[in-house]
DNA sequence: GTATGTGAACTATTTCACAGCT
DNA sequence: AGCTGTGAAATAGTTCACATAC
């Protein structure tokens, strides 16, 4: 079995999206190509990123898209569900936790914390924020198992130690720094600066 | 002159973040082994992408700090400003607009629009909400060149064209769905859904 | 006939390694 | 002696193209 590049982990939810769109529309087969055409990706992208995880197609038919929805659902590990801590309840942190598009896949925001002890107590939509100190107890009463740091630059290596001190293995990083964890621990980073910053640069140097 | 990869550009920010750091810190040279251990890179990394646009170290010595740091804000446009508008006023909209992390980038929030007509005439922040249906007059008179996109899947399409009908060439899209835009118009895509459910993948495939 | 699954070819990106500058 | 800048090697990822299955 060979290593599956982490693009098209990110691409089988792409697939998933649009399969699902397929069978609620009660289409029953979709071709690669049809599929590619969909997400902007090519026929032998599509063939290729089913292909790390098995058969799923049938030859001069195409995909059942039933079929290949549960397999996806499998793949990905949407038939479990993950608890996740918010960790800074700022205006982004808030934002996430009120965040509706999470809710429906798998992914239970069930608890807030934050360091500033004004906060705490207080209530974002149906999660009471409590004090960081808490955490280690927080993470294993509520089994978290994925920590996002929406806190400033300067807590979040603190925080991700914390996270990872309690036994939390995922993070998802809001800070514009990078983290230093262990090879057991997988950090996603989001910048938002940076995209955006990204976007300065095309307009500094286009034509 | 070759083709420079995306990953070099959002790593110069990076490099431009730990830079400026060190500058204020008074550190007056670096050297890429340096640089790239605070940055999680390695050394290589950090010559080649600088390799790409023009000489900057000093061979035996490393980088002036002073010089790379004015160097990577020309390169990177921080020279120059942009004006944003954001579509979409939802709870992540306004915690867009409202996170302070931008405003120091060069990137200024000017415009947030929203086609609901209850929110049209409040404030988010500074701004006022604007109805939709002036999105061409706005882009215009306000001289927007980026589009943050934050409306549903549903509407982002739609959204895209009317801010690509007004001129605008740079869109950051944050609704889980791919646009289909021309050549000329740079897109990132930021979904957060995505990076989340990635980590449940992981989760559910680790060992 | 049509569309999959997959090695082989190609392209992009990263790492190596060292000649050459200070 | 120390560290850059950069071709060359290695690795990763995408596209091609076709034998094979239905």
């Amino acid at each position: 079995m060979k290593k599956v590049p982490e693009g098209t982990i990110s691409r089988l939810f792409i697939y998933l999206r649009e399969i699902t769109e397929l069978a609620r529309m009660n289409i029953r087969t979709i071709s690669s190509a049809e599929l590619g055409e969909r997400t902007n990706l090519s026929d032998a992208q599509v063939r290729k990123d089913l292909g790390y995880f098995g058969h799923f197609g049938v030859s001069g038919a195409g995909y059942d898209t039933n079929e290949l929805k549960q397999a996806l659902e499998k793949i990905l590990g949407k038939d479990k569900t993950w608890n996740v801590a918010v960790v800074g309840v700022g205006q982004l942190g808030s934002a996430l936790i009120s965040y509706s598009g999470f809710k429906k896949h798998g992914l239970q925001f069930i608890a807030a914390l934050d360091a500033d002890t004004k906060k705490v107590g207080k209530k974002v939509g149906e999660i009471t924020i409590e004090s960081i100190g808490e955490l280690p107890k927080v993470v294993s009463n509520k089994k978290i198992t994925i920590g996002i740091i929406a806190v400033p630059a300067e807590g979040a290596q603190e925080v991700a130690e914390k996270l990872m001190a309690a036994g939390v293995e995922c993070l998802l990083n809001f800070a514009p720094v990078s983290l230093n964890v262990p090879e057991n621990v997988k950090v996603k980073d989001v910048d938002l600066s940076r995209e955006l910053e990204t976007l300065s640069y095309f307009l500094a140097n286009k034509k």
